[in-house]
DNA sequence: CTGAAAGCGCTTACAG
DNA sequence: CTGAAAGCGCTTACAG
């Protein structure tokens, strides 16, 4: 294991391991004067240690009057309790753990910003760090989160292995949201499914029968099995239905990708009337090289993205897309979290698996299919 | 001060304090095979608590085979040092406060990113937090984090009063990266008046002799001095010069904001011949207005944005913008605080105020004024 | 409310 | 390396 070699004690450490002794004991020491702790303050005040305590955490056996007196002292003086010291004593630590993998996703930041919010709101602090989607550094994250108590561990968007977060989670309230491959700790995930399904039906409806998945291939572990399902539910062939252009790889390019394969697609005869891109970056590049090309969307062309970032509401057209609801994801997460945390009858609860059903919205770039349908 | 109030102890405070006596002992209690602290691992492998203790930091008193034996010891249980403990000796807690305005700007992500980077290199742990761009969160916040014994804090994007942010941290290791106004404690900002330069110059030896700023008014604390004193140092009079459309608060609803300020620019004469715009979003609106309304960019109109998101490089024409180098920004606010956390001469550096230079990135939405400057 | 004491889990000076 | 002890700054049961 590494976490010896990942303990080199934090930098006062070492400047002051090379130090003379007087000059740590100058430093260890506080002046007379300064309040640095409840006792110190309690004395300062004529008071004892138990009132102050009682009096900063807000219990009733400390009258208002005096309750005012050591909130004044403690704004005068700048004193504040010592969080470390609290945590100590085994009341849980407040903090919640939360990694995510990185911050390049929008849609990643609004999931972190609801459940800062909501763990605000339960008195709980978020001790976020970043994973920069490497498993290892996912560990020693976690890692650290155990070393500081945390009161409970977040996963957003997660790359360790479902063994992994387990053996390392088992013991501790947790929740995995989104994870990369199927978690086996508690879980709150985007029905992914649902959303292909609404995709796919919505083009269906409209009469497309030839509809080219731009950056979605057959490797892909849920988009594609969600179309090929749906596709033969409905008595369609996926292998004459879709027409798969790039790959996801590719597709990281993004807006640019998205024009290089709308270039493949108005190569393609029969020509597809609809474009299923992998997000809303690609079907924004996808329907600008479309215009470009001369063409009318949604006249000539349908498309549909995936994320509902601001991009594909605010440039013309709007994309119809996925809204992935964090909303209602994060704040999911946060109560599933806290069922773990203060578990209602004296038992924590079985993991769990929840899923957030997506919702469609549909913009100014799909309509009806032009013409007879191709294939 | 409102700290009283905020410290309602953690959930597992409340729960703990209805339950009955021998409950709380019970989870109180460790079982006698359970081995939660140093002693308990040291008593485990035979040695004592001095020898796992040094092992575990990485002391060289202790040889190889020990550390070898406790390190495998400490993967097999499971054990972690607690790092409230830890942190409570006065080490230092190893942590680094770091609050941000929120998480909608692009740029404050990469922000973020490189000063984790900075953090994990030198065994710091950030603890984050999010202010909302709320002055009031942002003073909880940092009260939070001094009752964490951080050892140091980055605020990024603040909009906390200069007075109030000096107060706070004036004993604090602390460094403020591009706060909304100037801050008298150790600030890191992007050098917005070269930024404002470059771009100017720019358009003005394009040719350029009319320029509408887009969302940039006579209000704006920075942007605004530095173009009209660069106007007047190049002998342009900044009133027949600028044509100022929108406001900054337009300018919040981005591209469509962008096609709004454009339509206006068209129908303006004499018609300006570049539009400097307050940001990437607006520009990119800006030049979709133009395009659609059958003119070409560069020929017809330049346009510039400011801040490089990848919005500026993907969409077609490419926007001439601003690159504000955020590495070298957090890199350097790393550094300053480094600096405090571990003063080389055992005395803390004064307040600093760094500028970080800005690089003007040239798109194709910028070319040579068309025809005589109009004016 | 007071006051003295114990304990949370570490690190560290000290005597061996 | 051992072993016993002190101390970091809190919270809390206890006797008054």
């Amino acid at each position: 294991m590494e976490s010896i070699a990942k303990y080199p004690g934090s930098l006062t450490y070492w400047i002051m391991a090379d130090m003379p002794q007087e000059k740590k004991q100058a430093l260890n020491k506080k002046s007379s004067h300064q309040v640095v702790t409840v006792a110190d303050l309690a004395r300062h005040l004529g008071l004892s240690a138990w009132t102050v305590s009682r009096a900063i955490n807000g219990h009733p056996e400390v009258r208002e009057p005096t309750k005012q007196r050591i909130r004044e002292a403690m704004a005068q003086l700048g004193f504040r309790p010592n969080l470390f010291a609290r945590g100590l004593r085994g009341h849980g630590s407040g903090l919640v753990g939360v990694c995510f993998a990185g911050l390049h996703s929008p849609i990643l930041n609004t999931k972190l910003y609801h459940l800062q919010e909501f763990l605000r709101r339960h008195q709980l602090r978020g001790l976020l760090e970043i994973s920069l989607r490497d498993p290892q550094n996912e560990l020693r994250v976690i890692e650290d989160f155990l070393g500081f108590r945390v009161d409970g561990i977040v996963l957003i968007h997660s790359t360790l292995p479902a063994k992994d977060a387990s053996r390392l989670l088992a013991k501790i309230p947790s929740v995995s949201v989104d994870p990369h491959e199927p978690h086996t700790i508690t879980t709150v995930s985007l029905d992914r499914q649902m959303a292909m399904e609404l995709l796919l039906n919505h083009l269906l409806n409209l009469g497309h029968r030839s509809i080219a998945l731009l950056g979605i291939g057959r490797t892909d572990a849920w988009r594609w099995p969600a179309l090929d399902s749906l596709a033969r539910r409905r008595g369609l062939d996926p292998e004459r239905l879709f027409a798969i252009v790039g790959n996801a790889q590719m597709a990281e390019r993004g807006i640019e990708a998205g024009r290089g394969m709308a270039a493949t697609v108005l190569g393609m005869t029969p020509r597809p009337t609809a474009l299923l891109c992998l997000d809303d970056r690609v079907a924004v590049g996808a329907a600008q090289f479309i215009k470009m090309a001369g063409m009318l969307i949604p006249r000539d062309f349908s498309i549909t993205g995936f994320d509902n970032l601001d991009l594909a509401r605010q440039l013309q057209p709007t994309i119809t897309t996925i809204e992935q609801n964090p909303s209602a994801l994060m704040e999911t997460a946060g109560e599933l979290l806290l069922a773990q945390i203060s578990p209602a009858r004296g038992r924590r609860p079985r993991a769990a698996s929840r899923m957030i059903a997506p919702a469609l919205l549909t913009g100014e770039s799909t309509g009806p299919a032009p013409g007879p349908a191709g294939g």
